[in-house]
DNA sequence: CGATGCATGTAAGCTGTTACATGATTGC
DNA sequence: GCAATCATGTAACAGCTTACATGCATCG
């Protein structure tokens, strides 16, 4: 919405198109589909509707010539745009949205005495190797980019959170 | 879904209600709202038919004598719910499922370049203060659960991926 | 020229939220 | 007795997903 504020995912939809410069509805989802972070499957039914809205707001545009012989049409961030994208990243530091992490083998190791010893020790010996696979990909993002690009930093972060998970995980092993 | 796998709130509601032993739906929803993370607003619209849901297929029951005379019915997990815990505890580590940790702070950083200078400085000392307070708020509910219950072990993975954020925005605060 | 992939979009469904309604209990 | 809180529920809505439909382009 250009009156109130942007959802998650219309915020990062944006700062896409920013990043990009001017680039489909198709490369936004493409993008969000490699993206190592699974929260969003960016489906076709979220994606185009969404930057539709986008438009109508005026956070984004386009130009008449943008769209080719295949019927794709090239968004660029107006002015507005820009500015929402802005306070959208600045919202972020409310605590409600700083609070909203979500961690689904943590979510599960609260209910881990459910399971037998054995389990339990399966289960946190399987999830470090599950985390370390996840560590890889993710440390294989982080050298793709240059560093002390803005890339490069915020996947650097998924790689602390990463390492973080193992270094717990492991803690809770030494504690059984 | 009993015939299905759960999904992530039923999992933990299911969970919640097992570690009680016995307790009733406000009882999950209290729980779910004071719990550190705000990733689930735990409203009544889906917390009362989502208990429902579970007791229909057989993963909860409440006896007759559970409710009393205000009308509340305790609810308990049956030997199929735990079945059905134990399964969602171990589909967590499906690589799917493991990479779908949400920041909505890393979300922000990937597009800090819209940001001025000193935009972005403010951006990142703001984050290292919001962080810093909710690192406070975990730790304290670290504080709460007595050392090696399954409950203090989860809540020392919150505390150390918090402790991971705020590194990161630390170093990233000197590449600036 | 036919298969595969690019690209856009829509319809139906699921899940969760907000906001409201209701009544019973507790505390002052 | 009245306010606040406990406790359960429902209706309307918002957002995202799956699954499908469509057409153009590219490559063998």
């Amino acid at each position: 919405m250009p009156a109130g504020s942007l959802s998650e995912l219309e915020g990062v939809a944006l700062g896409i198109v920013q990043k990009r410069k001017r680039c489909t509805a198709y490369a936004v989802r493409r993008e969000l589909k490699q993206s190592p972070s699974t929260h969003w499957r960016a489906s076709a039914g979220a994606i185009y509707p969404l930057l539709e809205r986008l438009e109508r707001g005026g956070l984004l545009a386009s130009t008449k010539d943008s769209v080719d012989g295949r019927g794709r049409r090239h968004l660029q961030v107006t002015v507005d745009g820009k500015k929402a994208l802005r306070t959208w990243i600045f919202e972020g530091l409310d605590p409600g949205v700083v609070a909203s992490v979500f961690d689904p083998i943590r979510s599960r190791a609260f209910f881990m005495d459910v399971l037998s010893r054995r389990q339990r020790q399966k289960f946190v010996e399987d999830s470090i190797g599950a985390l370390e696979r996840y560590l890889e990909t993710t440390r294989a993002h982080l050298a793709e980019g240059e560093r002390d690009s803005v890339e490069y930093l915020a996947n650097l972060g998924a790689v602390y959170e990463a390492e973080a998970r193992v270094k717990w995980m492991k803690k809770i092993l030494e504690s059984a």
